[in-house]
DNA sequence: AGAGTTCAGTGCGGTGGCGAACATATCGAC
DNA sequence: GTCGATATGTTCGCCACCGCACTGAACTCT
């Protein structure tokens, strides 16, 4: 399977300065992300830092009971990773190919040493670290206080803003793993959308239809991270 | 009110290298830190980063109703104000201390300039950063899945962790905000606590008399931070 | 000593999400 | 075209937590 999209299509990648883009290209390596693939384990360190193109990848934490939740969710906008340039190698969550696609990957080493040596490379990636604190911090609020309903929206909203286009090939399974409840409590939420008219699905295929609807169903929380993540990134780097 | 903390009981700057330790001590700057007292908030720039030597501080994010819940907390392991390292400039949650205390602060400039000069610092506060994001990861988790019993347990382990002794200052009504539930809801799971001997709590004073039994009762979380913080963090700044 | 305030305990109906079991529908493989 | 696997829809009892209203107790202030 030969690469289709440009490593440009990250917007991380394409906001790097002239200089270091010069130095990462040739170093840059392609990757397939097929869905499910996990991009890294809890508690093991990591050999590279992944930047999605086409592709989206869930930060989640799997409990000893088995259950899960999505602490985050990562695409176009970012890199899946922080840990290797935080200083920590590793973190207590996992991360798993939510929607099949393509990115680049960078060894670690690289990427540790063009942080260390690149004042515009080290800001850059902490803008993103800040954005994604800021996504993490909204999802724990959001599962305190919000309902089904309203979270359903903000997923969706999160996740097309990842992607390209209007559609989702995500099963309600999928999804109530990654909210952490019940596929029938999603099997709820997503009829009173379909019948509303925002969206429509059948068998692992979801169509947005009118997603102002959407956001004007969902929480405030979906704002709130959009809006941080065009404070803290330039351009279109806002996802 | 003179200072009665020395500036090394806050672990981070404990951890200083002797040279950065020298430039930093004539900057460092003591502050009281009362209760309620609003460190930073939602959306404003900082002007200083706070290190907390006796006193608790809190990351809350408070929402359009008025209801709000706490993301992480912070003690004298830690510092009050990343995002000013991180480039944000500022955070959409509020900071509040949440137990009386002292502390020493810097100025931002000052330590955006520390950060950006000297290795050994900016690794020592993006190792902290990091141990931050997986305490709010975890909140994220434990507010989905675990019941008010093990929440509370782990909050209130959490903060005896950043505190000597076994006393906190803390009504039931306050706890209640921090986790984002009803008074209520925090004086049932009390009395049980209490009832089984392992904690004894009167107008505003809580004393916990069976460490281990509370470690007993709270759910995987708990354990999950303190590994992490002490994995990430160098000898004592383990909390 | 009395009044007002703060803090903790209790009861009651409502509800959102849970767990489990089961019914249907669609797709792909053979 | 049949069969099994996969995805979605439905039901039912259950329980933790919610919102509200109220009681009682202890501390504070004057």
């Amino acid at each position: 399977m030969p690469p289709s999209s440009d490593p440009k299509a990250n917007h991380l990648l394409a906001a790097l300065p002239a200089a270091e883009w010069q130095r990462w290209q040739p170093q840059l390596e392609w990757v397939a992300m097929p869905l499910g693939q996990v991009m890294y384990e809890s508690g093991r360190p990591m050999s590279h830092v992944y930047f999605p193109t086409t592709s989206i990848v869930s930060l989640l934490y799997v409990m000893e009971s088995g259950a899960s939740a999505e602490i985050a969710v990562v695409g176009q906008e970012g890199l899946v990773g922080v840990s290797l340039f935080m200083g920590g190698e590793s973190t207590p969550s996992r991360a798993v190919v939510q929607s099949a696609g393509e990115g680049w990957r960078l060894r670690a080493a690289v990427l540790k040493e063009e942080f260390n040596n690149s004042h515009p490379v080290m800001h850059l990636l902490l803008r993103y670290t800040q954005a994604l604190i800021t996504q993490m911090s909204q999802t724990a609020v959001c599962n305190r206080h919000h309902s089904l309903d309203q979270q359903l929206c903000r997923w969706l909203l999160l996740s097309l803003d990842r992607l390209q286009g209007s559609d989702l090939v995500m099963t309600q399974e999928l999804i109530a793993n990654m909210l952490g409840v019940r596929r029938e409590g999603v099997t709820e939420a997503a009829l009173k959308l379909q019948k509303n008219g925002l969206i429509r699905y059948a068998r692992g295929h979801i169509t947005v239809l009118d997603r102002p609807g959407l956001e004007a169903r969902t929480c405030e929380c979906y704002a709130v991270v959009k809006k941080e993540y065009a404070r803290l990134l330039p351009d279109r780097l806002a996802s």
